[in-house]
RNA sequence: CGGGGGGUAGAGCAGUCUGGCAGCUCGCGAGGCCCAUAACCUCGAGGUCGCGGGUUCGAAUCCCGCCCCCCCAACCA
C-alpha cells in the first residue's frame, strides 16, 4: 500500500509562532489529513531546530543561564501552539534529541565515507546575530552588519566542507527526470539556475563554542546548523536508530517549505542524500509568503500575529479555511483581519453555517426521510474534482468546488420549497425525499470538509447523530446515499455565529 | 548586476500552458422567497484584460518592444 510522509520545516526555537508559521503548518496538516482520509498510512512531521549557536545568546538575553532549559521552554511553546491549533502531527522532532544526534552522526560518517567531506580554510567577516559571513560590500558604511548594526568579527578558521559541486550533474539530471521535484513549477527555474551557476562546496562546521552537535571524531568543531537541521527528516523516522521504521517511511513524499529555503531543499539536501547513498524525496513544495495588511511580516515591524489570538475570535476552522482558501498555494498573498472577517461572514456564517442550520430546522420533527438522487450527480462530480485538485496541490481549488456544491444545495432547497411541502398533507412522500436528500448532502459535505475543517465536520456529524461516521472508509462513505442508519437530528448551535453585532 | 512573480469591473482574485461569446467572491441596484445565522434564490449595472505593434478568420491568452509594482538575492513561514 502507498504511504505518505510529509514534513514542515523545523522552526527556529528562538522565534515565537506567528501566523506565517501557522499557515505552513495548517497547509501540511490539511494535506496530511487528506491522505489519511483516502486511506494512506500517513506520517506528518514537524519540530524545532535547536542547535543554532545563536541560541546561547538568545538564552542569555532571555535571562536564562541554562541554555538547554531555555530551549526546552521555547520548544514547548511550539508544541503547545500546535496542540491548541489542533494540528495532527504524528511526531515532533527536536534536533537536540538523542535519536537525532545518533542519526546525524551516522549521516556524517556516510558522507565522509563517500569522500565528500574535506578540511578547508574559511575566512570572513562573521556576524553572530545572522550566523552568516558578510562581504565588505554588504556592510553598512560604518562597517556594521546591516541587520544587527553590530561589528562583525574577522573569523579565520579551518572548517569541514561538503563537496556539493561533485553532485551538480546528478542534481540536474534528477530535476530533469523528476520535473515536479521542485514545486510549484514557478520555482523550478530559480532552483535550476542556482545549481547551474552558484553551486559551490559549502562549509558544514564551525569552531565549537559550547553549543551544537560535535563533528564525529573532532570535538573541536560542531556541525553547522543547517546541515544537521535538514537531517531531521531522516532521524524522525528512524534513520540511525530504527531501520524498520525508516524503511517504512523514507523517502519523504513531500517537504513543505517556505520559498526562502527552497534552494537548500532542492539543491543541497538532495546532494547530501546522494552522498549518503539514500533515496531522494518525491517533492519539495514551496508555499508563498503573505503580507499583513500589505506589510511584510517582520520582527522589526513587530506586526507578527499570534494565531491563537485569531482563533479566540474566529475559531481554528475559520482560520484554516481562510488561509487555505484565500492564499493561492505556492503563491503569495495578503492577510488582514478585514478579509478574514469578510470570509467568515460570507462563506462561513451565511454560506456553510446557514446551510446546515436551515436543513436541520426543516428536518426537525420529520420522521420519514428517503435519500433521492437529485444531488447525486453534483456530489459525484465534486468528489472527482476534489481528488484532482488535491493531487495538483491546489487546496484552494478544492474549497472552491466544495462551495460550489453548497450553492447547488441552497438552490435545490429554494426550488423544492420543503416548507411548502410540509404544509401539504398530500406531499409527505415528496417531502421525505427532499429532506432525505438534503440530509445526505450534509453528510457528504462534512466528509468533503474533513481535511480542512475537522472540528466543523465533526460538529455536523454530531448534529446528525452520526458520531461514528468518520470510522468508515472514504470509499464506502463517499457513495451517494450510503447512510448506515437513519438520521437522529439534534438541534445545534450555529456553526459560525455572526460576529457583526 | 542576476533570478523569480505580477498588472483582468469599486475591492480581492481566476482564466494565459492547450487562442474561440471575459468569469468568480465581496460590494452595489431590482425582484422573488420566507425554512434558515438581516440568511437563501433569480436578474441587472459595472471591464479600452498595463501600453504599443505583430501573427491569426479570431488574442486577456501566442510573438516582439515598452511602462509600472512586488519578491528572492540579504532577518522572516
Amino acid at each position: 500500500m502507498r504511504k505518505f510522509y510529509i514534513t514542515t520545516p523545523i522552526y527556529y526555537v528562538n522565534d515565537r509562532p506567528h501566523i506565517g508559521h501557522a499557515y505552513a503548518t495548517f497547509s501540511a496538516d490539511t494535506i496530511a489529513r487528506y491522505h489519511r482520509l483516502i486511506g494512506e498510512p500517513t506520517m506528518f512531521l514537524t519540530g524545532t531546530d535547536e542547535n543554532a549557536e545563536k541560541n546561547v545568546e538568545s538564552a542569555t538575553a532571555a535571562g536564562e543561564t541554562d541554555v538547554q532549559h531555555y530551549i526546552d521552554r521555547m520548544s514547548a511553546l511550539w508544541q503547545v501552539t500546535w496542540d491548541e491549533l489542533g494540528i495532527s502531527n504524528d511526531d515532533f522532532i527536536r534536533t537536540t534529541e538523542e535519536r537525532h544526534l545518533r542519526g546525524v552522526e551516522k549521516f556524517w560518517q556516510a558522507v565522509e565515507q563517500s569522500g565528500d567531506i574535506y578540511k578547508g580554510q574559511y575566512e570572513g567577516l562573521y556576524c553572530i546575530g545572522c550566523e552568516a559571513f558578510y562581504r565588505e560590500s554588504d556592510l553598512t558604511p560604518e562597517g556594521l552588519c546591516p541587520l544587527h548594526k553590530r561589528k562583525p568579527e574577522l573569523v579565520k578558521e579551518e572548517n569541514y566542507f561538503f563537496r556539493v559541486s561533485k553532485y551538480k550533474d546528478a542534481l540536474l539530471r534528477y530535476h530533469n527526470e523528476h520535473p515536479t521535484f521542485a514545486a510549484p513549477a514557478s520555482r523550478r527555474q530559480e532552483v535550476l539556475r542556482y545549481i547551474t551557476d552558484h553551486l559551490e562546496d559549502v562549509s558544514i562546521s564551525r569552531t565549537a563554542k559550547g553549543w551544537g552537535i560535535p563533528v564525529p571524531g573532532d570535538a573541536s568543531q560542531v556541525i553547522y546548523v543547517w546541515f544537521d537541521a535538514l537531517i531531521n527528516y531522516l532521524t524522525a523516522v528512524g534513520y540511525g536508530t530504527d531501520d524498520e521504521t525508516f524503511a517504512k517511511w523514507w523517502p519523504a513524499d513531500m517537504h513543505l517549505v517556505g520559498k526562502d529555503i527552497i534552494k537548500f531543499h532542492c539543491a543541497l539536501w538532495p546532494a547530501m542524500l546522494l552522498s549518503a547513498g539514500l533515496p531522494l524525496p518525491a517533492q519539495v513544495f514551496a508555499h508563498g509568503f503573505f503580507t499583513i495588511s500589505e506589510e511584510k511580516i517582520s520582527k522589526s515591524l513587530g506586526n507578527a500575529i499570534d494565531p491563537r489570538d485569531l482563533v479566540e475570535t474566529y475559531g481554528v476552522d475559520a482560520l484554516r479555511y481562510f488561509l487555505l482558501r484565500e492564499i493561492p498555494f505556492g503563491g503569495d498573498g495578503d492577510f488582514s483581519i478585514e478579509r478574514l472577517a469578510g470570509r467568515y461572514d460570507s462563506d462561513l456564517a451565511s454560506g456553510l453555517g446557514n446551510y446546515v442550520s436551515r436543513i436541520l430546522a426543516l428536518t426537525k420533527g420529520v420522521e420519514m426521510l428517503t435519500v433521492g438522487n437529485d444531488l447525486k450527480v453534483v456530489f459525484d462530480e465534486t468528489w472527482k474534482s476534489y481528488h484532482r485538485h488535491f493531487a495538483a496541490n491546489e487546496p484552494g481549488r478544492v474549497l472552491e468546488v466544495i462551495w460550489q456544491v453548497l450553492k447547488e444545495g441552497d438552490r435545490y432547497i429554494d426550488e423544492c420549497a420543503p416548507w411548502a411541502l410540509k404544509k401539504d398533507a398530500e406531499k409527505t412522500d415528496e417531502l421525505a425525499v427532499v429532506l432525505g436528500t438534503l440530509i445526505e448532502s450534509l453528510r457528504q459535505l462534512a466528509w468533503l470538509l474533513t481535511p480542512f475543517m475537522p472540528e466543523t465536520a465533526m460538529k455536523i456529524f454530531t448534529s446528525l447523530g452520526w458520531q461514528d461516521e468518520l470510522k468508515r472508509s472514504l470509499t464506502e462513505a463517499s457513495v451517494w446515499g450510503a447512510q448506515t442508519h437513519g438520521p437522529v437530528v439534534a438541534t445545534t448551535d450555529p456553526l459560525f455565529p455572526r460576529l457583526t453585532a
